[in-house]
DNA sequence: TATGAATGAGCCTTCATTCAT
DNA sequence: GATGAATGAAGGCTCATTCAT
């Protein structure tokens, strides 16, 4: 269980110890790390009141104690869960967004496709259940997410909306007005997904296709896909 | 705080105690509905795992033990508080989308509207709340609702949308295939404010108006309001 | 452990329960009173820090969280356990103190002997050591004591060195001046049968009896008792 | 705030470190003594079960696993820390109490005297504290002062105290029967000063010299102060 | 020798559930 | 039926001690 240290490349340290595969002591960054992702299990699986820190170590690797020395208390390790895994993926819609000579509806597809890629049956997805069952009871965890996520998340499109309904590629300004519209069923397919896909699962990069389609404002025939 | 069983000196006691002015004696009915109406309260505040039935019978005014008089365990009391509020709703859009006759668009507007006073600010946009968030955790009572409720709006909504895609009266036949696209921007405004409404009100009737427009197709200038 | 509800052999239940010298359900207050008997021994075996509450629950013959029922916690329960056996003592020393008749040595004669009855060996002395070694720590219980005893019993003390000293009955006004002088002994005879007791005894009443002499100036050939 | 050990550029590290100004690698015995020193501080505020090693390894500038090559346990850290700083005052009076030609007021004056100033207002008030407070759980302490200290203070003064009753110094015997008698006022303002001198501070040279009169028999005319 | 991260037994406290009244 | 005191299993957190470096 406990990995033994494994002083490896030396020049002659302990016979050939070196070209093992053997697990060595993990860094500090490593454990903050495996701590996490065992955190990230127990809370999707059981919400943050029912999960049981005994688990996260032990699905860590590591004694409970040791949970201690890297989060000040339970609440302290779910707030940092929440807030580890959120930007790389806003970075790549901002950069997504930077380039204003593409035609709106590229870009909503672009952050449409990252979704699909980057978020639906990832760890972020998991984050995302999080935020939307606990975020009521942890005010923290809202504003930063809030703050750091949906105000920014909301801008872009508000924009490339504004944009794209100025020179009539959109039929409809409402999501200049609502960028909440052109989320909506992302969220709606998170949330589809944890309470209902084990028996109804669904199709989400056809819902999504649909959903570009009436954002757009297309004609059925006018859809390649 | 809450009566006691009244050990006096009535000459008739207990008889026509529903014409006294004074606190009758609960009736069974009356005392199971107060205790769903406190457990929505306090689940609606802690979520399952974090609310303590000491608070739920306090605020239904009475003793621990009663609770276990009327639901075998906390999970069964949840689990009935969940299912006990849905029907009404439903049955009105039921009844809403029987008249073929109508326009889609009557149709939806109609639907719409129910959300917007009968959901949102009432209990049952809590209920809906507790669905999601605990939902996951509880596949008896996600497939309950799938069953009563989800499943029925999708078929109410396909087919409104197929015949008003057929009618011409749709541009796009996206909700005939994914009715979630109709509810995706009702579960978003339910979903933002439960997290952010403290500090970002959301304006629910003015992104359903622009929902209405987006999925009917409009374009701005047709949609009076 | 615990008692049986006893559903014994009583033709007419209930009826001549008084008699039995049977177990009854223990009143909250002999429960209560079982509780701190049981936290007495437990604190004094082992200080507040080391002392476990598991320990108290199982000596009292109750079950942990019952403690939880009638003190909010550790702290509280200690607390309570020191200001709960204070008084009585006190009163009889002013009802002694109140005769302005008596001599002085009289009423110091009755007070010492109150402290040598009512004090040493009993869960009195206990509370005392209790009050000395952990009072610091609980400043509450410090001023509490300070306050219901102490200043009081200075008083007292003041009073009737003052008037013995005018009287000419003592040859000194120390102790009116320093009413600490009168009850050192005593508290010496505490703390030292507390730490050395076990292996070297002290006769706590003859030191008294030459802890007397020595108040009252009187030269040895006086003092038969 | 511990001195780092100074991992700089010194032309001759180590080596006259001594003469050097700048703070120099602790020696052993200087580690031991800086374990010690923030031992009693830590001691003396929480008392033994309620201490924290850290705080002390904290407090005395090394690592938390240093303090076990110096000390075995806690226990033991605890136990040295009572056991080191006891003898040098007794010696003192060992040395007073040799002169038999010194009237025994004299001694017991100078040994008042050697109190209120090498005891009173030091880390020597904070052992005897500490020996108070938590000798009883510390059978070995208690034997350990009680075979250092506290008899060889006895027979000092039981020596003193009979000489000077047989030199009509004394009126009475008391305190050669009970040499407890002696100290008690000493005792009772360590442990006064330990829990009312908050709120109720002790002029405690003042109240020696009461105990000086009255322990010597004089009548007040006869003390100047 | 010194470090401090890691360990895990232990303890206070909570709360769903039971049951005597 | 209704009560609420009592129960005791469970979980968050602490801290003395260990051990790899």
């Amino acid at each position: 269980m406990i990995p033994k240290p494994t002083t490896k490349e030396q020049a002659v340290p302990r016979k050939g110890a070196a070209e093992l595969a053997e697990r060595k002591r993990p860094t500090q960054d490593e454990r903050r790390a495996a701590i996490l992702a065992a955190a990230l299990d127990v809370f999707a699986e059981n919400g943050f009141a029912a999960a049981r820190l005994d688990d996260v170590a032990q699905k860590a690797g590591v004694a409970k104690g040791t949970l201690y020395l890297y989060f000040p208390d339970k609440q302290a390790l779910f707030e940092a869960l929440l807030q580890g895994l959120v930007s790389p993926v806003l970075q790549r819609i901002e950069a997504l967004s930077a380039d204003a000579a593409l035609p709106a509806s590229a870009i909503l597809d672009g952050i449409l496709t990252l979704f699909q890629t980057e978020i639906i049956g990832t760890n972020r997805e998991r984050i995302l259940r999080l935020i939307i069952s606990e975020g009521p009871r942890f005010p923290k965890i809202a504003e930063f997410y809030h703050r750091e996520v949906i105000s920014k998340g909301r801008e872009i499109i508000r924009t490339i909306a504004a944009r794209g309904y100025e020179r009539g590629e959109l039929r409809s300004d409402a999501m200049a007005k609502f960028p909440q519209l052109f989320f909506a069923p992302l969220l709606t397919a998170v949330v589809w997904r944890s309470l209902f896909s084990r028996f109804d699962p669904l199709d989400v990069n056809a819902m999504i296709e649909c959903h570009r389609k009436l954002m757009l404002g297309q004609k059925d025939e006018e859809s390649p896909k």
